[in-house]
DNA sequence: AAAAAAGTTCGACGGGCGTCGTACTAAACT
DNA sequence: AGTTTAGTACGACGCCCGTCGAACTTTTTT
């Protein structure tokens, strides 16, 4: 091999063609960009009612880490459920120490769809 | 028995503790009153891309038969998806000759969550 | 260095969903 | 009366979803 990489190098390169995301600390939570959103994965994504109280307590206050809900359900679970809000573009999430920071993505979902997360937030306080 | 229930209605009485809505024609098609209608139950009807079609399509023009809307499935997967929105409260289904009439049930939905309606139909013409 | 804290990953399980085909019902049109 | 029209009812199939437990990673605390 003429060129400068290492053995390790291009493992790595090699096994990413196979596993895209790999070591990139950022980028091992990925978050679809605003306008590749989808209506109907958001709808599915609030359609669970573990969900929607996941986004009304981000909604009364953000930045709150997953185990400040106390959700009756193990840590495995919680991890799928802030998965899904994070796919679907609800949620933002970032690493911070050993916990993850969750937010509501409002700015990104108001650009998309105006007024569908007030109007579904509003109507969650209701029930 | 001292009260005045004929064996008729005491027998239909009975059957209704097993079966309850059996024979009335206008029943046949149950939907929830609206204020039973369930945000989570609302928000899975309309996280299909085919109901949210249809729902669309409700909007543009009401009071459409089912066979209208020429969606790409079999009768079966058609009535599935039309009991889906009737039962969440989305829609009500009339009977008319060998048609069923759709309509969207707007009122219902915006007294029960205002604006949800809306922004949830401007959301789908955006995309 | 060891233990604790906070999540993630993986495999598994049961139930529900979207889809289909076949059989059926009820009204409408020959 | 027979046929067409417009759906419904009932299984059946594969797949996805919500849930769990056990093992693991990473950062923080002791």
């Amino acid at each position: 091999m003429d060129t400068h990489v290492t053995q390790g190098q291009a493992a790595a390169a090699t096994a990413r063609l196979v596993e895209p995301p790999a070591k990139l600390d950022e980028d091992k939570l990925c978050h679809p960009a605003s306008e590749e959103i989808e209506l109907a994965a958001v709808l599915h994504a609030l359609s669970d009612p573990m969900r929607l109280a996941i986004v009304a307590g981000l909604a009364a206050e953000d930045q709150r880490t997953c185990g400040s809900f106390n959700l009756p359900v193990t840590k495995s679970t919680c991890t799928h459920h802030f998965r899904v809000l994070r796919e679907a573009g609800v949620i933002r999430q970032q690493l911070e120490g050993t916990t993850r920071l969750n937010s509501l993505r409002r700015a990104d979902l108001d650009a998309r769809f105006p007024g569908l997360l007030d109007s579904v937030l509003e109507a969650a306080a209701r029930a």
